[in-house]
DNA sequence: TTCCAGGGGTAGA
DNA sequence: TCTACCCATGGA
């Protein structure tokens, strides 16, 4: 089966994979030679399939292998590059600030996303106080323990449903996963889903207000400032700063002294309800090795 | 051995 | 509200 789908003129598939580092995560898999995004996705029927997206100006066109609901999937991916996302107001902001322009004329703002907000605050715990590699790792760990396989290649796995990971116990997922203290943050969500007392996917749904949002993300265990922050960038509402150790690095050689995220904070104040969209985007003098 | 990485939870002030 | 301390893991 193959989906296309039409693309906003404001729409650019490099833009939104090199926004920051989700394509290098399990279960995505990005072919260089052939500017293809893959991956195993397990479906709301159970069905596991593989998702092949490529694009061109005018469309996204995804590849699919195995038989699956071509809606679910069609939402996923659509999820997953963030098509629905207005961005006309963030590139108009843009263009009124010189350091920004480019951004504009890039098609810069959006950036790739999980299928689920789950896996989405499952990585952003993975991010935290940790480095990337482990941040790989632990991914992968997941994936290759936990999620479903795909049926025609088995050494392919989607990534974990809450109810996965609910499964097992968790000294097994613990050992498993080697989350280290994550693995509790990362149990407790999944299991809060699957039985039933938390709907995080509804989150989306519901138009919540930029505060009531930050509050329901709070909430969750391993999700602070800057986890809270991520997320809701990826749910579009760009007005929060995820402050991180990469911010007060590069924020840091930018003004020649050590700072705090008080001062990633009061640097990016100006940007008003975009400045967390401008952070993740922002034209650094230097750039870091 | 010690430090710390794309932080968060908690206690105590 | 702010600070200090601890937290599993694994690489440097």
């Amino acid at each position: 089966m193959r989906i296309q789908l039409t693309v906003p003129a404001d729409f650019s598939f490099q833009e939104t994979l090199s926004a920051h580092g989700w394509r290098r995560l399990l279960p995505f898999v990005w072919r260089e030679e052939t500017q293809t995004l893959e991956r195993a996705e397990e479906l709301a029927s159970g069905d596991v399939v593989l998702l092949k997206i490529s694009a061109t100006e005018e469309e996204v066109v995804v590849d699919v292998q195995g038989d699956g609901d071509q809606a679910d999937i069609t939402r996923r991916v659509r999820r997953m590059l963030q098509l629905d996302l207005p961005l006309s107001g963030f590139h108009a902001f843009c263009l009124s600030r010189p350091e920004l322009a480019h951004l504009a004329q890039c098609k810069r703002g959006r950036m790739l996303r999980c299928s689920t907000l789950f896996e989405d605050a499952l990585k952003v715990i993975a991010t935290s106080n940790t480095t990337w590699a482990q941040t790989i790792a632990m991914t992968a760990r997941l994936v290759e323990h936990f999620g479903a396989p795909w049926p025609q290649a088995p050494h392919l796995h989607a990534f974990p449903t809450p109810q996965q990971i609910a499964a097992v116990p968790f000294d097994t997922f613990a050992a498993k996963a080697r989350m280290g203290y994550r693995s509790a943050y990362v149990y407790a969500i999944a299991t809060r889903i699957a039985d039933g007392s938390l709907d995080l996917e509804s989150w989306q749904e519901e138009a919540l207000a930029a505060g009531a949002l930050q509050k329901r993300l709070l909430s969750l265990p391993g999700i602070g400032p800057y986890g809270a922050a991520c997320l809701m960038l990826y749910l579009g509402k760009p007005e929060h700063v995820n402050a991180d150790s990469w911010a007060r690095m590069l924020l840091g050689k930018e003004l020649g002294r050590p700072v705090t995220d008080k001062d990633v904070h009061a640097f990016f104040a100006d940007y008003g309800p975009w400045r967390g969209l401008v952070y993740n985007f922002y034209p650094w003098s230097e750039t870091p090795s």
